[in-house]
DNA sequence: TGAAATAATTCTATTTTATGATACACTGTT
DNA sequence: AACAGTGTATCATAAAATAGAATTATTTCA
């Protein structure tokens, strides 16, 4: 393993969640490196543009954002995903996303906004925890039985906010209802004001985990709307298959 | 300058290029590597999930599209722009484009795509060059004037299409027009098939050069969508410069 | 199927590089 | 003018990267 690699990657990491706060002594010190060291990694990756400062704050430079937007893990899904997505966005005039089963959460790897989007926290190449989320409860109505216990025993049910399940048997249950119905709704369990209806979707010849949505305002879902709308995510996930 | 480091993103640079294409040992060959270092340096990224590998051949991980789409240079650019570029793409039902003038071509910052957008090759984060994009030449005459004689002896006119302009002489005049017009159209010089019509956004208090454009067929853009559409665009331009 | 070729990985001595203590320079503040 | 915060340079030492050779795994094709 390669020690400075790791570091420098240590260093990125530590800033893509801090960026603008810190300084190069500050990283010093909240990393415990030495101030030299520091100086060392910092001026090689500035001079990679993978990462930039303004007035000693660092920040994320622009070369990853070009190497991040050439990324698309397994077989080119998001590329050929993408069409039908804007297709169902356009059509309905709704905000959809696509996440993919990553590290015991749902990583975000696509969305076409409405012009009726919110403005919400998260953004593309966000984990999103698995237990609030009804994408999150969609890949885990998918996945082995085995598999979702081991996960249950390993996650943390975080509490967001005062809507977030936290109990194993809560979830389980609401697993179990989309197992039977299909599609999972969620109303304020991670951002109050969010709401999302998920439908999972399992590609099994990539071994691929992973969610469609819509998301909007908690009000906007009625029950004839989330009758209507899980219908199409149906369709939308069965349509895409055929793509694989 | 820590080499290590330097040599970890000379690779993952190559694979961004190169994805899926190479294996270990070929890419010790193609760089010059011994294929122990090689080893090391694959197996560290791999691990920091920076790096992927099926099949023996190599991809860029995941952990690059969480890094990429944390990046927003200037200023969170991107992320005031964006909303504004969402409204006009669905009220015109348009694919609006945004660059920033980066390493003497134009960067792909963001789009928002309408419901009839081309599959085009260019993607977020790609490079585009400057003299046969209506975007460059939007940025081209907003630059100062000592700077565009700069990049002209720098820059490669390089043909794509058949109608790409390869002369210092006529792109002047190009940009000229933009001056006098305060608008840009490119027909088919990047991309056959591809049209662009483009304004400068010149954020003066960030020092942000950029564009803004639409991108569409070619035969979509006849004289009064072209009257109509660099209307909208220089709208959408002011509408942004009160935002900074 | 089995032999040959190619690729991936481990081991190890040597070279090269990264490290951090110390010193210094710059900026803004009280 | 002293101070607290930055960023940068130098250099001996410690540590890590390197590449050759050997080993193991995988693929190819007769």
């Amino acid at each position: 393993m390669s020690n400075s690699v790791k570091k420098a990657f240590e260093i990125i990491k530590f800033i893509s969640n801090n960026q603008g706060k810190l300084s190069l002594s500050e990283l010093g010190r909240q990393l415990n490196m030495n101030k030299t060291t520091m100086f060392r990694y910092l001026e090689t990756l500035e001079v990679l543009n993978i990462l930039e400062r303004r007035d000693s704050n660092w920040y994320l430079g622009i070369e990853l954002f070009s190497l991040g937007h050439k990324v698309d893990a397994n077989n080119r899904i998001v590329e050929r995903i993408h069409p039908k997505l804007l297709e169902i966005s356009t059509r309905l005039n709704e905000t959809v996303n696509l996440v993919g089963m990553y590290d015991n959460s749902a990583l975000y790897l696509d969305k076409v906004e409405s012009n009726r989007a919110l403005q919400i926290r998260s953004q593309l190449g966000d984990h999103l925890p698995l237990h609030c989320t009804s994408l999150g409860k969609a890949i885990l109505s998918c996945l082995p039985i085995n598999e979702v216990d081991n996960i249950l025993k390993i996650i943390e049910l975080k509490p967001y906010t005062s809507h977030t399940v936290t109990s194993i048997d809560e979830l389980k249950k609401q697993i179990d209802f989309v197992k039977l119905n299909g599609y999972s709704l969620e109303k304020e369990e991670l951002e109050p004001g969010l709401s999302c209806i998920a439908v999972p979707l399992h590609i099994k010849s990539i071994d691929f985990y992973g969610g469609l949505s819509f998301s909007g305002s908690p009000d906007r879902f009625t029950e004839d709307k989330v009758k209507e709308l899980s219908g199409e995510l149906k369709n939308l996930a069965n349509n895409i298959l055929t793509l694989f």
